[in-house]
DNA sequence: TTCCGACAGTGGGGTCGCAAT
DNA sequence: ATTGCGACCCCACTATCGGAA
Protein backbone atom coordinates (compact mmCIF):
# COMPACT_ATOMS: atom_id res chain seq x y z
CA UNK A 1 0.00 0.00 0.00
CA UNK A 2 1.32 3.56 -0.63
CA UNK A 3 1.81 5.76 2.00
CA UNK A 4 0.16 8.43 0.29
CA UNK A 5 -3.29 6.56 0.87
CA UNK A 6 -2.64 6.56 5.07
CA UNK A 7 -1.72 10.50 4.30
CA UNK A 8 -5.17 10.95 2.66
CA UNK A 9 -7.19 8.97 5.02
CA UNK A 10 -5.66 10.64 7.74
CA UNK A 11 -6.47 14.10 6.66
CA UNK A 12 -9.52 13.17 5.87
CA UNK A 13 -10.35 11.70 9.65
CA UNK A 14 -8.81 15.45 11.08
CA UNK A 15 -11.46 16.67 8.93
CA UNK A 16 -14.25 15.17 10.57
CA UNK A 17 -15.71 15.50 13.85
CA UNK A 18 -18.09 12.17 13.79
CA UNK A 19 -16.42 9.51 15.39
CA UNK A 20 -18.46 6.82 13.71
CA UNK A 21 -17.30 8.55 10.43
CA UNK A 22 -13.65 8.29 11.75
CA UNK A 23 -13.90 4.52 12.70
CA UNK A 24 -15.60 4.27 9.26
CA UNK A 25 -12.87 5.68 7.37
CA UNK A 26 -10.24 3.38 9.09
CA UNK A 27 -12.24 0.22 8.90
CA UNK A 28 -11.68 0.73 4.80
CA UNK A 29 -8.22 1.35 5.03
CA UNK A 30 -8.03 -1.82 7.67
CA UNK A 31 -9.64 -4.18 4.80
CA UNK A 32 -7.83 -2.84 1.96
CA UNK A 33 -4.36 -3.64 3.71
CA UNK A 34 -2.62 -6.49 2.83
CA UNK A 35 -1.65 -8.89 5.43
CA UNK A 36 2.27 -7.49 4.89
CA UNK A 37 1.29 -4.09 5.43
CA UNK A 38 -1.31 -4.21 8.66
CA UNK A 39 1.49 -4.67 11.09
CA UNK A 40 2.42 -0.83 10.23
CA UNK A 41 -0.92 0.49 8.84
CA UNK A 42 -2.93 -0.09 12.09
CA UNK A 43 -0.16 1.51 13.89
CA UNK A 44 0.07 4.34 11.84
CA UNK A 45 -3.50 5.05 11.91
CA UNK A 46 -3.26 4.56 15.58
CA UNK A 47 -0.90 7.77 15.29
CA UNK A 48 2.72 5.59 16.59
CA UNK A 49 5.30 3.69 15.28
CA UNK A 50 5.90 0.15 15.47
CA UNK A 51 9.54 0.82 16.38
CA UNK A 52 8.34 3.22 19.43
CA UNK A 53 10.10 6.16 19.66
CA UNK A 54 13.30 6.53 17.45
CA UNK A 55 14.92 9.74 18.86
CA UNK A 56 13.95 12.04 16.47
CA UNK A 57 12.05 15.18 17.55
CA UNK A 58 10.31 18.66 16.39
CA UNK A 59 13.87 19.77 15.87
CA UNK A 60 15.45 17.41 13.03
CA UNK A 61 11.97 17.00 11.62
CA UNK A 62 12.16 21.07 10.72
CA UNK A 63 14.60 21.37 8.57
CA UNK A 64 12.99 21.72 5.32
CA UNK A 65 13.05 19.11 2.29
CA UNK A 66 11.91 20.13 -1.17
CA UNK A 67 8.82 16.70 -1.25
CA UNK A 68 8.34 15.32 -4.31
CA UNK A 69 6.24 16.05 -6.85
CA UNK A 70 4.05 12.12 -7.17
CA UNK A 71 3.74 9.97 -4.56
CA UNK A 72 6.12 7.08 -4.94
CA UNK A 73 6.67 5.78 -0.98
CA UNK A 74 5.08 2.58 -0.06
CA UNK A 75 4.23 1.83 4.16
CA UNK A 76 6.79 -1.09 3.87
CA UNK A 77 9.94 0.87 2.40
CA UNK A 78 8.82 3.83 5.00
CA UNK A 79 8.71 1.05 7.50
CA UNK A 80 12.20 -0.18 6.72
CA UNK A 81 13.76 3.32 6.55
CA UNK A 82 12.44 4.08 10.04
CA UNK A 83 13.76 1.31 11.41
CA UNK A 84 17.46 1.89 10.42
CA UNK A 85 17.14 5.74 11.60
CA UNK A 86 16.31 4.16 14.84
CA UNK A 87 19.21 1.80 14.83
CA UNK A 88 21.59 4.91 13.97
CA UNK A 89 19.72 6.96 16.80
CA UNK A 90 20.83 4.31 19.03
CA UNK A 91 24.77 4.73 18.42
CA UNK A 92 25.54 7.26 15.43
CA UNK A 93 25.79 10.35 14.38
CA UNK A 94 23.10 13.30 14.45
CA UNK A 95 24.53 14.53 11.26
CA UNK A 96 23.63 11.06 9.89
CA UNK A 97 20.45 11.08 11.43
CA UNK A 98 19.64 14.00 9.62
CA UNK A 99 20.74 12.79 6.39
CA UNK A 100 18.49 9.72 6.62
CA UNK A 101 15.55 12.31 7.25
CA UNK A 102 15.85 15.02 5.28
CA UNK A 103 16.34 11.11 2.06
CA UNK A 104 12.72 10.04 3.58
CA UNK A 105 11.32 13.64 3.62
CA UNK A 106 12.35 14.29 0.15
CA UNK A 107 11.04 11.13 -1.38
CA UNK A 108 8.10 12.09 0.28
CA UNK A 109 5.26 14.59 -1.40
CA UNK A 110 3.77 17.41 1.19
CA UNK A 111 1.02 15.44 2.03
CA UNK A 112 2.70 12.71 2.82
CA UNK A 113 5.68 15.04 4.56
CA UNK A 114 2.82 16.59 7.14
CA UNK A 115 1.74 12.78 7.91
CA UNK A 116 5.08 11.61 8.32
CA UNK A 117 6.15 14.88 10.46
CA UNK A 118 3.02 14.04 13.04
CA UNK A 119 3.72 10.26 13.11
CA UNK A 120 7.47 10.45 13.91
CA UNK A 121 6.62 13.35 16.61
CA UNK A 122 3.97 11.44 18.24
CA UNK A 123 1.19 14.02 17.05
CA UNK A 124 -0.83 13.38 14.54
CA UNK A 125 -4.24 15.49 15.81
CA UNK A 126 -6.46 13.21 13.61
CA UNK A 127 -8.62 13.47 16.28
CA UNK A 128 -8.36 9.54 16.46
CA UNK A 129 -5.76 7.29 18.85
CA UNK A 130 -5.43 3.57 19.93
CA UNK A 131 -9.17 4.06 21.10
CA UNK A 132 -10.99 5.22 17.72
CA UNK A 133 -8.06 2.70 15.90
CA UNK A 134 -9.53 -0.71 17.84
CA UNK A 135 -13.46 0.38 16.90
CA UNK A 136 -12.11 0.67 13.27
CA UNK A 137 -10.40 -2.30 13.57
CA UNK A 138 -13.36 -4.09 15.59
CA UNK A 139 -15.65 -3.17 12.16
CA UNK A 140 -13.16 -4.06 9.89
CA UNK A 141 -12.82 -7.51 11.14
CA UNK A 142 -16.98 -7.85 12.39
CA UNK A 143 -15.81 -8.40 15.74
CA UNK A 144 -17.68 -7.08 18.64
CA UNK A 145 -15.57 -3.75 19.98
CA UNK A 146 -15.35 -4.70 23.37
CA UNK A 147 -14.01 -7.93 22.68
CA UNK A 148 -10.74 -6.31 21.03
CA UNK A 149 -10.96 -3.41 23.33
CA UNK A 150 -10.55 -6.20 26.08
CA UNK A 151 -7.61 -8.23 23.98
CA UNK A 152 -5.31 -5.14 23.51
CA UNK A 153 -5.64 -3.94 26.97
CA UNK A 154 -4.58 -7.76 28.17
CA UNK A 155 -2.08 -7.54 25.37
CA UNK A 156 -0.73 -3.84 26.15
CA UNK A 157 -0.32 -3.68 22.55
CA UNK A 158 -3.02 -2.39 19.74
CA UNK A 159 -0.40 -4.10 17.06
CA UNK A 160 0.08 -7.46 18.53
CA UNK A 161 -4.03 -7.75 18.63
CA UNK A 162 -4.57 -6.39 15.45
CA UNK A 163 -1.98 -8.77 13.51
CA UNK A 164 -3.43 -12.12 15.48
CA UNK A 165 -7.05 -10.62 14.00
CA UNK A 166 -6.53 -10.03 10.99
CA UNK A 167 -4.61 -13.49 9.89
CA UNK A 168 -6.90 -16.02 12.28
CA UNK A 169 -10.51 -14.00 12.47
CA UNK A 170 -12.15 -12.84 15.84
CA UNK A 171 -11.26 -16.49 17.70
CA UNK A 172 -7.76 -15.41 17.97
CA UNK A 173 -8.26 -12.91 20.56
CA UNK A 174 -8.91 -16.23 22.80
CA UNK A 175 -5.18 -16.30 23.09
CA UNK A 176 -4.83 -12.61 25.46
CA UNK A 177 -4.89 -13.93 28.97
CA UNK A 178 -3.93 -12.11 31.55
CA UNK A 179 -0.20 -13.71 31.70
CA UNK A 180 2.36 -13.43 34.08
CA UNK A 181 5.47 -11.80 32.40
CA UNK A 182 2.71 -9.66 30.17
CA UNK A 183 2.11 -6.26 31.43
CA UNK A 184 -1.04 -4.94 30.73
CA UNK A 185 -2.47 -1.38 30.87
CA UNK A 186 -3.14 0.42 34.74
CA UNK A 187 -6.50 1.35 35.49
CA UNK A 188 -6.06 4.88 36.39
CA UNK A 189 -8.50 7.47 38.31
CA UNK A 190 -10.44 9.99 37.51
CA UNK A 191 -10.20 13.67 40.20
CA UNK A 192 -12.84 14.47 42.77
CA UNK A 193 -13.07 17.48 44.68
CA UNK A 194 -13.38 16.52 47.98
CA UNK A 195 -13.82 13.23 50.20
CA UNK A 196 -17.34 14.26 50.89
CA UNK A 197 -17.78 13.97 46.64
CA UNK A 198 -16.04 10.68 46.31
CA UNK A 199 -17.98 9.05 48.67
CA UNK A 200 -21.51 10.39 47.88
CA UNK A 201 -20.81 8.80 44.58
CA UNK A 202 -19.45 5.68 45.42
CA UNK A 203 -20.79 4.76 48.51
CA UNK A 204 -19.34 1.67 49.79
CA UNK A 205 -15.51 2.12 49.66
CA UNK A 206 -11.46 2.25 50.74
CA UNK A 207 -9.98 5.59 51.28
CA UNK A 208 -6.29 4.72 50.47
CA UNK A 209 -3.17 7.08 50.50
CA UNK A 210 -2.19 8.49 47.74
CA UNK A 211 1.45 8.29 47.02
CA UNK A 212 3.95 10.87 44.97
CA UNK A 213 5.86 8.09 43.24
CA UNK A 214 6.31 6.61 40.26
CA UNK A 215 3.34 3.96 39.36
CA UNK A 216 4.80 -0.07 38.97
CA UNK A 217 3.57 -3.55 37.94
CA UNK A 218 5.30 -6.01 39.41
CA UNK A 219 5.24 -9.70 37.54
CA UNK A 220 6.70 -12.35 39.57
CA UNK A 221 6.90 -16.07 38.05
CA UNK A 222 9.28 -18.42 40.33
CA UNK A 223 12.78 -16.17 40.64
CA UNK A 224 11.88 -14.10 37.18
CA UNK A 225 10.70 -10.57 38.79
CA UNK A 226 10.00 -7.96 35.76
CA UNK A 227 9.04 -4.55 36.58
CA UNK A 228 6.73 -2.16 34.05
CA UNK A 229 5.58 1.31 34.89
CA UNK A 230 2.52 3.10 33.33
CA UNK A 231 3.18 2.96 29.82
CA UNK A 232 4.44 -0.76 30.38
CA UNK A 233 8.03 -0.14 29.86
CA UNK A 234 10.58 -2.26 31.38
CA UNK A 235 12.13 -1.05 34.40
CA UNK A 236 13.27 -4.19 36.30
CA UNK A 237 16.80 -3.28 35.80
CA UNK A 238 16.62 0.04 37.64
CA UNK A 239 15.00 -1.26 40.19
CA UNK A 240 16.80 -3.95 42.45
CA UNK A 241 15.49 -3.38 45.75
CA UNK A 242 11.97 -3.86 44.24
CA UNK A 243 13.05 -7.22 42.57
CA UNK A 244 14.53 -8.24 46.11
CA UNK A 245 11.27 -7.00 47.73
CA UNK A 246 8.95 -9.30 45.02
CA UNK A 247 11.11 -12.35 46.09
CA UNK A 248 11.04 -12.01 49.60
CA UNK A 249 6.79 -12.19 49.20
CA UNK A 250 4.43 -15.02 50.29
CA UNK A 251 3.89 -15.71 46.52
CA UNK A 252 5.52 -17.91 43.57
CA UNK A 253 3.00 -16.10 40.72
CA UNK A 254 1.35 -12.99 40.92
CA UNK A 255 0.86 -9.71 39.27
CA UNK A 256 0.68 -6.74 41.52
CA UNK A 257 -0.36 -2.71 41.30
CA UNK A 258 1.60 -0.27 43.04
CA UNK A 259 3.68 2.66 43.43
CA UNK A 260 7.70 3.09 43.69
CA UNK A 261 8.66 5.75 46.19
CA UNK A 262 11.76 6.73 47.92
CA UNK A 263 11.48 7.75 51.71
CA UNK A 264 14.14 9.52 53.85
CA UNK A 265 15.79 8.20 57.35
CA UNK A 266 12.03 9.30 59.54
CA UNK A 267 10.06 7.56 57.24
CA UNK A 268 8.58 10.43 55.61
CA UNK A 269 8.06 10.31 51.51
CA UNK A 270 10.71 12.35 49.70
CA UNK A 271 9.93 15.18 46.77
CA UNK A 272 8.98 13.64 43.60
CA UNK A 273 11.72 15.37 41.99
CA UNK A 274 14.05 12.49 44.22
CA UNK A 275 12.12 9.58 43.23
CA UNK A 276 11.89 10.36 39.65
CA UNK A 277 14.92 10.72 39.27
CA UNK A 278 16.16 7.97 40.89
CA UNK A 279 13.58 5.63 38.72
CA UNK A 280 15.17 7.88 35.44
CA UNK A 281 18.77 6.65 36.44
CA UNK A 282 19.74 4.04 34.18
CA UNK A 283 23.62 3.80 34.01
CA UNK A 284 24.77 3.34 37.47
CA UNK A 285 22.12 2.46 39.03
CA UNK A 286 24.08 0.91 41.99
CA UNK A 287 25.16 4.24 43.11
CA UNK A 288 21.38 5.54 42.61
CA UNK A 289 20.33 2.77 44.53
CA UNK A 290 22.71 3.60 47.39
CA UNK A 291 21.97 7.36 47.54
CA UNK A 292 17.83 7.07 46.94
CA UNK A 293 16.85 3.88 47.88
CA UNK A 294 13.03 3.46 46.89
CA UNK A 295 10.18 1.07 48.46
CA UNK A 296 7.31 -0.53 46.46
CA UNK A 297 3.84 0.27 47.89
CA UNK A 298 1.19 -2.08 46.84
CA UNK A 299 -2.83 -1.09 46.18
CA UNK A 300 -3.69 -4.07 43.89
CA UNK A 301 -3.19 -7.78 42.64
CA UNK A 302 -4.59 -9.01 39.51
CA UNK A 303 -3.46 -11.90 39.11
CA UNK A 304 -2.52 -15.15 41.85
CA UNK A 305 -1.30 -18.12 41.20
CA UNK A 306 -2.66 -18.12 37.39
CA UNK A 307 -5.72 -16.64 38.97
CA UNK A 308 -7.09 -13.90 36.79
CA UNK A 309 -8.81 -11.39 39.53
CA UNK A 310 -9.49 -8.81 37.06
CA UNK A 311 -13.26 -9.10 37.19
CA UNK A 312 -13.73 -9.77 40.85
CA UNK A 313 -14.35 -6.83 43.14
CA UNK A 314 -11.88 -4.74 44.65
CA UNK A 315 -12.63 -6.29 47.91
CA UNK A 316 -11.94 -9.52 46.84
CA UNK A 317 -8.85 -8.60 45.04
CA UNK A 318 -7.63 -7.10 48.01
CA UNK A 319 -7.90 -9.86 50.22
CA UNK A 320 -5.61 -11.67 48.18
CA UNK A 321 -3.36 -8.79 48.02
CA UNK A 322 -3.14 -9.00 51.91
CA UNK A 323 -2.44 -12.63 51.77
CA UNK A 324 0.44 -11.69 49.82
CA UNK A 325 1.85 -8.55 51.03
CA UNK A 326 2.38 -7.36 54.10
CA UNK A 327 1.39 -4.39 55.74
CA UNK A 328 4.48 -2.22 55.66
CA UNK A 329 4.35 -2.57 51.58
CA UNK A 330 0.87 -2.01 50.93
CA UNK A 331 -0.94 1.23 51.24
CA UNK A 332 -2.49 2.85 54.40
CA UNK A 333 -6.44 2.62 54.43
CA UNK A 334 -9.47 3.21 55.67
CA UNK A 335 -12.93 1.17 55.15
CA UNK A 336 -15.84 3.57 54.89
CA UNK A 337 -19.83 1.99 54.36
CA UNK A 338 -21.32 5.10 53.38
CA UNK A 339 -21.45 9.06 54.29
CA UNK A 340 -22.07 8.15 57.57
CA UNK A 341 -18.71 7.58 58.08
CA UNK A 342 -17.27 10.75 56.31
CA UNK A 343 -15.62 12.21 59.47
CA UNK A 344 -13.58 9.38 59.53
CA UNK A 345 -13.11 9.66 55.99
CA UNK A 346 -11.51 13.13 56.12
CA UNK A 347 -9.85 12.05 59.33
CA UNK A 348 -8.01 9.75 57.13
CA UNK A 349 -7.33 12.64 54.80
CA UNK A 350 -5.63 14.71 57.24
CA UNK A 351 -3.14 12.33 59.09
CA UNK A 352 -1.68 11.35 55.71
CA UNK A 353 -1.58 14.64 54.23
CA UNK A 354 0.10 15.31 57.63
CA UNK A 355 2.81 12.34 56.85
CA UNK A 356 3.79 14.42 53.99
CA UNK A 357 1.42 12.31 50.93
CA UNK A 358 -0.08 13.91 48.30
CA UNK A 359 -3.76 13.37 48.91
CA UNK A 360 -5.98 9.98 48.75
CA UNK A 361 -7.73 7.70 46.35
CA UNK A 362 -11.35 6.48 47.41
CA UNK A 363 -12.06 3.15 45.66
CA UNK A 364 -15.42 1.33 45.01
CA UNK A 365 -15.32 -1.57 47.28
CA UNK A 366 -17.25 -3.56 44.28
CA UNK A 367 -15.77 -2.59 41.12
CA UNK A 368 -13.50 -4.82 38.96
CA UNK A 369 -10.25 -3.66 37.71
CA UNK A 370 -11.16 -1.51 34.61
CA UNK A 371 -7.48 -2.39 32.70
CA UNK A 372 -6.30 0.25 30.82
CA UNK A 373 -9.68 3.12 31.38
CA UNK A 374 -9.76 5.43 33.70
CA UNK A 375 -12.23 4.11 35.83
CA UNK A 376 -15.16 5.92 37.50
CA UNK A 377 -14.63 3.78 40.50
CA UNK A 378 -11.34 5.43 41.58
CA UNK A 379 -11.97 8.80 42.52
CA UNK A 380 -8.34 11.06 43.68
CA UNK A 381 -8.30 13.86 45.98
CA UNK A 382 -5.71 16.28 46.47
CA UNK A 383 -5.97 19.67 48.04
CA UNK A 384 -5.39 22.37 45.84
CA UNK A 385 -3.84 25.71 46.21
CA UNK A 386 -4.44 28.99 44.52
CA UNK A 387 -2.83 32.59 44.12
CA UNK A 388 -3.52 35.48 42.67
CA UNK A 389 -0.60 36.16 39.74
CA UNK A 390 0.03 38.87 37.22
CA UNK A 391 0.14 37.72 33.55
CA UNK A 392 3.50 39.17 31.93
CA UNK A 393 3.16 37.38 28.55
CA UNK A 394 1.48 34.89 26.82
CA UNK A 395 2.21 32.34 23.76
CA UNK A 396 -0.10 31.66 20.22
CA UNK A 397 -1.71 28.34 20.69
CA UNK A 398 -0.94 25.16 18.19
CA UNK A 399 -3.79 23.14 16.90
CA UNK A 400 -7.29 23.99 18.07
CA UNK A 401 -5.68 27.70 19.65
CA UNK A 402 -4.15 28.93 16.92
CA UNK A 403 -4.56 32.35 16.57
CA UNK A 404 -4.94 32.32 20.24
CA UNK A 405 -3.24 33.72 23.41
CA UNK A 406 -2.93 30.68 25.22
CA UNK A 407 -0.05 29.74 27.28
CA UNK A 408 0.32 32.58 30.05
CA UNK A 409 3.22 33.63 32.09
CA UNK A 410 2.45 33.70 35.12
CA UNK A 411 4.88 36.29 37.96
CA UNK A 412 4.86 37.39 41.57
CA UNK A 413 5.52 40.25 43.39
CA UNK A 414 9.16 40.46 44.87
CA UNK A 415 10.38 41.90 48.05
CA UNK A 416 12.33 44.66 45.75
CA UNK A 417 8.69 45.65 44.22
CA UNK A 418 9.27 44.00 40.70
CA UNK A 419 7.63 40.43 39.61
CA UNK A 420 9.37 37.12 39.67
CA UNK A 421 8.33 34.59 36.52
CA UNK A 422 6.98 31.40 38.49
CA UNK A 423 5.77 29.43 35.26
CA UNK A 424 3.39 29.04 32.56
CA UNK A 425 -0.16 27.54 32.32
CA UNK A 426 -2.94 26.71 29.26
CA UNK A 427 -4.91 25.23 31.77
CA UNK A 428 -8.61 26.02 32.82
CA UNK A 429 -9.37 28.10 29.83
CA UNK A 430 -12.84 27.86 28.05
CA UNK A 431 -13.03 29.11 24.81
CA UNK A 432 -14.56 32.35 25.97
CA UNK A 433 -11.92 33.18 27.77
CA UNK A 434 -9.82 32.21 25.45
CA UNK A 435 -10.85 34.57 23.26
CA UNK A 436 -11.35 37.23 25.63
CA UNK A 437 -8.20 37.02 26.94
CA UNK A 438 -6.73 37.29 22.85
CA UNK A 439 -8.11 40.61 22.98
CA UNK A 440 -7.19 41.95 26.27
CA UNK A 441 -3.93 40.39 26.22
CA UNK A 442 -3.10 42.18 23.04
CA UNK A 443 -4.74 45.73 23.92
CA UNK A 444 -1.84 45.19 26.71
CA UNK A 445 1.27 44.29 24.69
CA UNK A 446 4.33 46.08 24.52
CA UNK A 447 6.08 43.97 22.63
CA UNK A 448 5.42 41.48 20.01
CA UNK A 449 7.61 38.56 19.51
CA UNK A 450 7.13 35.26 16.62
CA UNK A 451 5.97 33.45 19.87
CA UNK A 452 3.34 35.50 21.45
CA UNK A 453 3.37 38.74 23.06
CA UNK A 454 4.71 41.11 26.23
CA UNK A 455 2.40 42.69 28.40
CA UNK A 456 2.02 45.39 30.76
CA UNK A 457 1.88 43.47 33.37
CA UNK A 458 -1.16 44.85 34.67
CA UNK A 459 -3.76 41.80 34.74
CA UNK A 460 -4.59 39.62 37.60
CA UNK A 461 -5.38 36.07 37.34
CA UNK A 462 -6.22 33.80 40.05
CA UNK A 463 -4.41 30.51 39.85
CA UNK A 464 -4.73 26.92 41.17
CA UNK A 465 -1.93 24.37 41.49
CA UNK A 466 -1.01 21.46 43.32
CA UNK A 467 1.80 22.58 44.91
CA UNK A 468 5.34 23.91 44.97
CA UNK A 469 8.62 22.53 43.84
CA UNK A 470 12.39 23.17 43.25
CA UNK A 471 13.34 24.80 39.69
CA UNK A 472 16.80 25.85 38.10
CA UNK A 473 14.85 27.65 35.63
CA UNK A 474 12.76 30.45 37.22
CA UNK A 475 14.45 33.50 39.20
CA UNK A 476 12.96 32.40 42.51
CA UNK A 477 14.19 28.39 42.27
CA UNK A 478 10.74 27.26 42.62
CA UNK A 479 7.68 26.72 40.39
CA UNK A 480 4.18 25.88 40.07
CA UNK A 481 3.54 22.12 40.11
CA UNK A 482 0.04 22.04 37.77
CA UNK A 483 -0.74 24.92 37.73
CA UNK A 484 -4.20 26.00 36.03
CA UNK A 485 -6.49 28.77 35.75
CA UNK A 486 -9.56 29.46 37.86
CA UNK A 487 -10.64 32.96 36.77
CA UNK A 488 -9.31 36.06 36.06
CA UNK A 489 -9.58 38.84 38.50
CA UNK A 490 -10.24 42.25 37.31
CA UNK A 491 -10.87 43.52 40.61
CA UNK A 492 -7.86 43.27 41.72
CA UNK A 493 -4.71 45.55 41.09
CA UNK A 494 -1.07 44.12 40.66
CA UNK A 495 -0.14 45.96 43.90
CA UNK A 496 -2.90 43.26 45.31
CA UNK A 497 -0.83 39.92 43.76
CA UNK A 498 0.49 37.47 45.91
CA UNK A 499 4.13 37.93 46.40
CA UNK A 500 7.05 34.93 46.66
CA UNK A 501 7.78 35.56 49.76
CA UNK A 502 4.42 34.35 51.01
CA UNK A 503 4.14 31.45 48.36
CA UNK A 504 7.29 30.35 49.95
CA UNK A 505 6.12 30.66 53.68
CA UNK A 506 3.02 28.65 52.68
CA UNK A 507 5.23 25.74 51.26
CA UNK A 508 8.03 25.37 54.33
CA UNK A 509 8.72 21.78 53.20
CA UNK A 510 10.19 23.24 50.04
CA UNK A 511 14.15 25.41 49.35
CA UNK A 512 14.37 27.69 46.83
C1' DT B 1 -34.73 15.20 25.75
C1' DT B 2 -31.00 15.58 28.87
C1' DC B 3 -27.06 13.61 31.08
C1' DC B 4 -22.71 11.63 31.38
C1' DG B 5 -18.67 8.50 30.14
C1' DA B 6 -14.87 8.15 27.13
C1' DC B 7 -11.53 10.44 24.09
C1' DA B 8 -8.52 13.58 22.10
C1' DG B 9 -6.17 17.78 22.30
C1' DT B 10 -3.38 21.37 24.51
C1' DG B 11 0.39 21.89 26.47
C1' DG B 12 3.11 22.43 31.78
C1' DG B 13 7.96 21.13 34.75
C1' DG B 14 11.59 17.99 35.98
C1' DT B 15 15.18 14.47 35.22
C1' DC B 16 18.22 11.51 32.80
C1' DG B 17 21.22 10.23 28.84
C1' DC B 18 23.53 11.41 24.80
C1' DA B 19 25.76 14.08 21.16
C1' DA B 20 27.50 18.34 19.79
C1' DT B 21 29.79 22.55 21.07
C1' DA C 1 32.28 21.23 31.19
C1' DT C 2 28.14 23.01 29.20
C1' DT C 3 24.17 23.06 26.23
C1' DG C 4 20.34 21.40 23.58
C1' DC C 5 17.37 17.74 22.37
C1' DG C 6 14.44 13.77 23.04
C1' DA C 7 12.17 10.35 25.98
C1' DC C 8 9.36 9.65 29.73
C1' DC C 9 7.89 10.43 34.41
C1' DC C 10 4.23 13.24 36.84
C1' DC C 11 -0.30 15.79 35.21
C1' DA C 12 -5.41 19.32 34.74
C1' DC C 13 -8.74 20.78 32.18
C1' DT C 14 -12.21 21.57 28.15
C1' DA C 15 -14.81 20.25 23.99
C1' DT C 16 -17.12 16.88 21.64
C1' DC C 17 -19.54 12.67 20.28
C1' DG C 18 -22.75 9.31 21.09
C1' DG C 19 -24.91 5.99 24.03
C1' DA C 20 -27.49 5.73 28.52
C1' DA C 21 -31.10 7.33 31.29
Amino acid sequence: MLLTRLAQVSQEVAATSARSRKIALLAELFRDAEADDVPIVIPYLAGRLPQGRLGIGWKVLSRPAAPAAEPSLTVREVDARLTELGKVSGTGSQAERARLVGELMGAATENEQRFLFGLITGEVRQGALDAVAVEGLAQATRTPPADVRRAVMLAGSLQTVAEALLADGPAALDRFRLTVGRPVLPMLAHSASSVSEAVDKLGACAVEEKLDGIRVQVHRDGDAVRIYTRTLDDITDRLPELTSAALELRGERFILDGEVIAFDEEGRPRSFQETAGRVGSRVDVTTAAREVPVSPVFFDALSVDDRDLLDLPFTERHTELARLVPGPMRVRRTLVSGPEDLPQAEDFLAETLERGHEGVVVKALDAPYSAGRRGASWLKVKPVHTLDLVVLAAEWGHGRRTGKLSNLHLGARTADGGLAMLGKTFKGMTDALLTWQTERLQELAVEHKGWGVVVRPELVVEIAYDGLQRSTRYPAGVTLRFARVVRYREDKRPEEADTVETLLAAHPEVKP
